[in-house]
DNA sequence: TTTGGTTTCTATACATGTAAGAAAAATAGC
DNA sequence: GCTATTTTTCTTACATGTATAGAAACCAAA
């Protein structure tokens, strides 16, 4: 579609398509239709090539979606206004990345990323490191206190996206509404007390709870 | 294979196979050849049946793989010893559950299930709730406190089961050590400066501390 | 022009999960 | 014994990711 003229300088074969136009379109189609839809073959299909074709610009489907949600990353996540209070700054870091990933459903399958490893992503990440050194940790605790966190942030995306798509799909109760339903309040008295109220409360969004939570504690040892 | 006189009483054709049949031949495929071995088909072979057949016994492999998990969790999470002081028991409880969980590679594919829910994980899930209330938490938060607690260990699960097998297939350098490779020390003065120790710093364990830390800060609020 | 090398693209094939529907094997009522 | 009903099993077919092998399109040298 773009280059025209101007010698070429390397051997081969000319590429018809390029990473940029595969990400494009497959971004195209999962804001579109969905992340069902985008598989390879219609991928292909869509910027005019065949599935094949698309393993030389891509390692495969993974790398793909890892791409895509770098470039979504890229495009959504916006530095804030940080607070004054280091600790306050980590909390908002994490808040940000978190509610951006948060709001991307098709994020499940790659999510278990060891990092989210955009350029822009990594400006939150030295955020949370540097303003936990600056609250005390040294530099290797801090490391430590920005995976806890990651992880804590992945856990809890992935669970809760995962029991929304359970959900979704299954028409039959839960195994888990059947399993609280008869529960034994001799063996088990706080769930049993707890089983009508279960779904309710952990259906509230209590992210920031935690995560404040966690930088406290990460903070006081 | 199992029952022969004993007068049936249900209509409709009898089963061969039965769900234990099913569970326990996965679990034997997948210990003796790994969790990639089992397929479907290769599964129904083992019971002497027809792939289609095991849908009627298991919903899909989802559920399979879930009900292979809390079989899993049913034969290896044992009851530990709780120390004297609440805080500690949730430690307890909560680091027992990641250790067996973490010490199962195939896991990742369920991870997301909502909670552990097999009858004795949720023994574990009525330690961390009681005796977090025992610690003043209301019941409420402390269903909020289990629920940080189990993003928390679900996620660092998820995230350094993933990277491992990450690491085990790619013979390429990671994305993540080509980003950073070259930092920018103007712009991300601190990664820049742990950018050689980052792997090793994100390999160390760091469990425990983090779910510490956790729990000390959902007490202290 | 021909030959060789390099890169990209295409065709074909396979393994996998599972949807749809027909067939089989039992019971219940007559 | 015969038919209707119910439950389980089997057959067939499709969509998907991707491995493999080779064809096609370009450059550079002979």
């Amino acid at each position: 579609m773009s280059h025209s003229s101007a010698p070429r300088k390397t051997p081969g074969r000319p590429a018809r398509i390029s990473r940029e136009d595969i990400i494009g379109t497959a971004r195209r189609i999962v804001t579109e239709e969905g992340a069902d839809r985008l598989t390879m073959r219609r991928l292909a299909q869509e910027v005019g090539s065949t599935p094949m074709a698309l393993y030389h610009h891509v390692r495969g489907k993974e790398e793909l979606l890892l791409l895509l949600l770098n470039d979504y990353a890229e495009r959504t996540l916006h530095r804030p206004a940080l607070p004054d209070q280091p600790r306050e700054r980590v909390v908002v870091a994490a808040a940000a990345i978190h509610d951006v990933l948060a709001a991307c459903p098709w994020i499940v399958e790659v999510l278990t990323a060891d990092d989210l490893m955009s350029t822009t992503a990594l400006w939150f990440v030295e955020q949370i490191v540097d303003n936990l050194v600056e609250c005390g940790l040294t530099p290797e605790r801090a490391v430590h206190g920005y995976r806890a966190i990651w992880y804590y942030t992945a856990g809890e995306i992935l669970v809760r996206a995962t029991a929304a798509r359970r959900r979704a799909t299954d028409d039959q109760p839960t195994y888990r509404e059947r399993v609280f339903a008869d529960l034994d309040p001799g063996e088990l008295p706080r769930l049993a007390r707890l089983s009508g109220r279960w779904a309710e409360l952990t259906a509230e969004d209590t992210y920031r709870d935690g995560l404040r939570a966690l930088v406290d504690g990460l903070l006081a040892s």
